[in-house]
DNA sequence: AAGCAATCCAACCGCCTGATT
DNA sequence: GAATCAGGCGGTTGGATTGCT
């Protein structure tokens, strides 16, 4: 294996760009398209490598892009989908039409990534950095941050499963109609399923399913607070339905591990590949358990529609779901509000529910706080999933 | 006005993956 | 199955620009 770089060759230039080679890499891809773009530079006259040219068209001469300030709806989904997909930026580039991912990645860095930093919010995790060092009345804040994080997680490698067993539903399916539901995305959702002794998932499958019919997901959280001495007990279920034309199957085992652990490990080759088990055509319904609050989220990855969206005046795309405006990400779209979260912990009693980051939590004293706490983020999640329902089809989130 | 620091962003680099031979 | 190719992705760099003292 391995090859040396494509721009080691002699005599290739490498640098800024000039006004001329623009001109001819604009005049040939208009004229007979990128084609092979390592053939390109020698066809189009261009001292440069192919990478360097499709890099150059790519990020700055196609025509459909858009430069300039990012709007705050733009700031809005970005944040939201780098809380569910990390650095992804391609995946994230697809929510936001004439929008390069290499320019988000450095809006991202240059200015969110920061934004969130100083609001005490690690950007990675898009938690609270000290959560650890909360007191402990806020031992169930903290739990439950990470437990809503475990969460999205989750959902990320679960819809991006879900994805693939759509892609390939529609592999099989000779219907053309169904590429406007399903994603070409390719996705590679690999579950590690590692040791963890809370929570708890299980495969069933109980039916087959029609391939007119859209996938379904719903994910729902009822509290089952039978021990009045302990944190109210969550007993989850997540029902799948996606297309399928084939049988089911029922695995059991792999219980006791983490769905945090379970992103981002696709390259082992001891992985559990949840994908793979959605291959054969499958409806599956999970259950866990874990001790969140009462909280509901339902969620449909529905084909991607026009009414599903919202278009600004600069045609770029926003959430249809009213809480987008409200809770977790507001707060830190807002300059102006930067008080730290660990400070609204302490101040609870007074925090009146702004911004979504206060404190609270089942183990705490201070009720409406705790509900504050929990309406906030679940809104916060739940425009990240309301996100991902208007995905496009050929989205490669996942 | 000069010097320095911070910021921005286009471009490069290395790695990965899927397709092809 | 291994080697190679082609394209894509994310991390990083470094020159240009802007802001501050």
């Amino acid at each position: 294996m391995g090859r040396s770089p494509c721009c080691d060759k002699v005599g290739l230039k490498k640098g800024p760009w000039t006004p001329e080679e623009d001109q001819k890499l604009l005049a040939y891809i208009e004229e007979h398209g990128h084609g092979s773009w390592r053939a390109l530079p020698a066809k189009a006259g261009l001292q440069r490598c192919g990478k360097s040219c499709r890099l150059r068209w790519t990020n700055y001469l196609r025509p459909d892009i858009k430069r300039g300030k990012f709007s705050l709806q733009e700031e809005q989904t970005i944040i939201q989908l780098h809380a569910l997909l990390g650095n992804r930026w391609s995946a994230i580039a697809t929510h936001l039409p004439k929008r390069t991912d290499n320019e988000i990645k450095n809006y991202w860095n240059t200015h969110l990534k920061k934004r969130l930093a100083k609001m005490g919010i690690d950007p990675v995790t898009h938690k609270p950095k000290n959560d650890a060092l909360l007191s402990p009345t806020c031992d169930g804040q903290s739990k439950n941050a990470a437990n809503l994080s475990h969460m999205a997680q989750w959902e990320s490698a679960r819809l991006e499963a879900e994805a693939r067993l759509v892609r390939e539903s529609k592999l099989r399916s000779h219907n053309s109609f169904h590429h406007l539901i399903s994603t070409s995305a390719s996705a590679s959702a690999s579950l590690q399923l590692l040791n963890n002794t809370t929570t708890t998932a299980g495969w069933s499958t109980n039916s087959t399913h029609d391939l007119d019919q859209s996938p379904t997901s719903t994910l729902t959280f009822s509290e089952n607070n039978n021990n009045n001495n302990g944190p109210p007990v969550i007993s989850a279920t997540i029902g799948f339905i996606g297309s399928s034309n084939t049988g089911m199957i029922k695995e059991e085992g792999d219980h006791h591990h983490h769905p945090q652990d379970w992103k981002g490990l696709g390259s082992s080759s001891t992985t559990t590949n949840l994908a793979d088990q959605y291959k054969d055509g499958i409806e599956n319904s999970l259950s866990f358990t874990s001790t969140l609050h009462d909280m509901t989220i339902s969620m449909e990855v529905a084909p991607w529609t026009p009414e599903s969206l919202r278009t600004n005046n600069n045609g770029h795309v926003s959430v249809g779901n009213s809480s987008m405006d409200e809770g977790f990400t507001n707060l830190l779209l807002n300059d102006s509000v930067d008080r730290s979260l660990s400070d609204s912990c302490r101040d609870s009693d007074t925090s009146g529910g702004g911004g979504g980051s206060g404190c609270g939590g089942s183990g705490g004293s201070d009720d409406s706080g705790g509900s504050d706490y929990y309406q906030d983020n679940k809104n916060y999640w739940n425009s990240i999933l309301n996100l991902v329902n208007s995905s496009p089809p050929n989205s490669p989130m996942f």
